[in-house]
DNA sequence: TTGAAAGCGCTACCAA
DNA sequence: TTGGTAGCGCTTTCAA
């Protein structure tokens, strides 16, 4: 930056505005600009947060960034905050709750202005470190009772007992449920938790449950699911997938067994991917605006930068997402 | 720091170095790390990246985060770059080379250690940009002949010539090619391109190629590229899919339509996405390791870290991945 | 093994 | 509108 006022001709003070974009006259600023251009100046961002006392970051942690809802959350995000300088700190955490907080910490030490996170459940460390270090986090996803701060997203399982109750409608009564196994998936448990409430309050049979896989999302169970759903209860009527991945794995099973999707059996899944709309047949499914989900998030952050800096009006606590049922082809 | 340093009773030496993990007795180490721990102190990285001269990221450009092969290459990268300390700054550049070359000054100002980015091509601006910064940099998913320091990927060209060999050695002569439209998958065109190169050299017609959709990844797309196909040449033995997404769109709009795959038409694609395997036809393809193109540049970008530390075995400028034609049920 | 001093490159603050 | 000074929180370097 030295060199660069040297050769424009002023001091580094000058720069440093000019960069900002702060009060300037227009000669000085086309001078100090030219200069950095010749020189090709990047200024050092470390540098700029230490002496500002504000990093540009905002982290955001995602269970996966192969699976296209979260990674269209982040999209969302970025086209909320990147147009306000701000910049995302990506971290992927698997799935696992202690990876979360290996990796909050880690960001931490960035000083991001603000974190958002996946879910509404995290590690006693995880609250901990974050209620100390006094940034505003944002949990998306999810809808819990008490957020940290603030949240943005849905009841998992109200969304599953909408479909649990459409499937009902469409008069079938043995119905079952595909999903994952292991505690890693929270979102897709609470799914499994309202087909199970909705099933009891249709006075309808709650068993037909098949977990299989460890990762939560991959369309590959499906078709094993699937399997062994039909081999256990060969005349379940209807199955609610955990998600659209299962949903496909489980009617692609279906069709190389030569059974027709929905005559034989209908399928439901969650999510509203571009799968399911591609998919012959189409798949009935619970749409949720993941890209909203990044965009809301994206405003509570701002809100929430705008209030660290005095603002008064303060952003809702929580942001309910919207989610309908999509009636296609497969159930 | 300070702080830490009172309570343990040492000086902010003591506690950096027991923070780095370098020499201090038992006793003291100890003694720092309760401090540590009572005060829940998280380090400053941008203080430590100015003071040091040296930050822990690595930053790693991709076209898109949804896209399944690319976020598959971060996951790899993250698995050989984690356990070293190094942390992922990581950018979605939409498949634009302009938004490739905001993003790459604006992360070039955190100091990175290294800059991985996908595709050969790069604006002037880039160029000179990462010219300058003196950060090596790796290019990921192609083979450039002049990669700017290293390479890690393959010949989208060869790679498409192959599957097209492929389906010419199953016997189809009229063969078609679906892609997407626009200039903006590099790899796409390649793959374009090998297919127009190969079926020149076996002396066949090239001219039955439909490009649809500027996203370049989408399989929403491939049905309706599918149908343009069969509307023009109806008599189109085999199509190449641009990937297995746009073949997958293409399939399930030949079952819309009551045409069998591969028996009325034979339908390939490209990358080996989960979905080629799941799905019923099951998607011939091009195998391609997308986790192993992450591990692979991790690998590269720690060689040339430790190059830039006075090591002296030079990693190879190029790293070539290999691919296979994996014939399944669709063609 | 430990400590003291200097300084990384920038911005906040106040003065001109 | 511009410049000088101080200092952000750490690590490097050298001395004890």
């Amino acid at each position: 930056m030295s060199d660069v006022a040297r050769l424009a001709g002023v001091s580094k003070m000058t720069v440093s505005r000019v960069m900002a974009g702060r009060s300037a006259s227009e000669a000085t600023r086309e001078r100090v600009q030219r200069a950095i251009d010749e020189l090709g100046y990047v200024a050092d961002a470390a540098a700029g947060a230490l002496s500002s006392g504000r990093s540009s970051f905002v982290a955001v942690l995602v269970p996966s960034l192969s699976s296209s809802n979260f990674s269209d959350t982040v999209s969302g995000l970025t086209a909320v905050l990147e147009p306000q300088g701000l910049e995302l700190l990506i971290g992927d955490t698997d799935y696992f709750l202690d990876r979360e907080e290996r990796l909050v910490r880690q960001m931490l030490r960035h000083q991001p202005r603000c974190i958002a996170l996946t879910g509404a459940q995290h590690t006693e460390a995880t609250r901990t470190l974050l209620q100390r270090s006094g940034v505003p986090v944002v949990e998306m996803w999810d809808m819990p009772a008490e957020p940290i701060d603030m949240a943005v997203g849905f009841s998992n399982v109200s969304a599953a007992r909408e479909i649990v109750r459409y499937l009902a409608d469409k008069g079938h009564r043995r119905i079952g449920f595909l999903g994952g196994a292991g505690e890693l998936d929270r979102r897709g448990l609470d799914r499994l938790k309202g087909y199970q409430m909705e099933m009891k309050a249709l006075g309808l049979e709650r068993h037909r449950v098949v977990q299989l896989g460890d990762s939560p999302v991959t369309m590959s169970h499906g078709g094993p699911a699937m399997a062994a759903l039909l081999e256990r209860w060969p005349d379940t009527q209807a199955v609610m997938c955990v998600s659209d991945m299962s949903a496909f794995g489980a009617i692609m099973e279906c069709q190389r067994r030569g059974l027709s999707v929905p005559r034989d059996i209908a399928v439901a899944g969650f999510g509203n991917f571009e799968i399911a709309a591609c998919c012959y047949p189409a798949i009935t499914t619970v749409s949720v605006d993941a890209y909203g989900i990044g965009q809301r998030t994206g405003e509570a952050i701002l809100a929430a930068l705008a209030a660290a800096d005095g603002a008064s009006p303060q952003h809702p606590a929580k942001t309910r997402i919207h989610y309908t049922v999509v009636p296609r082809e497969s159930a």
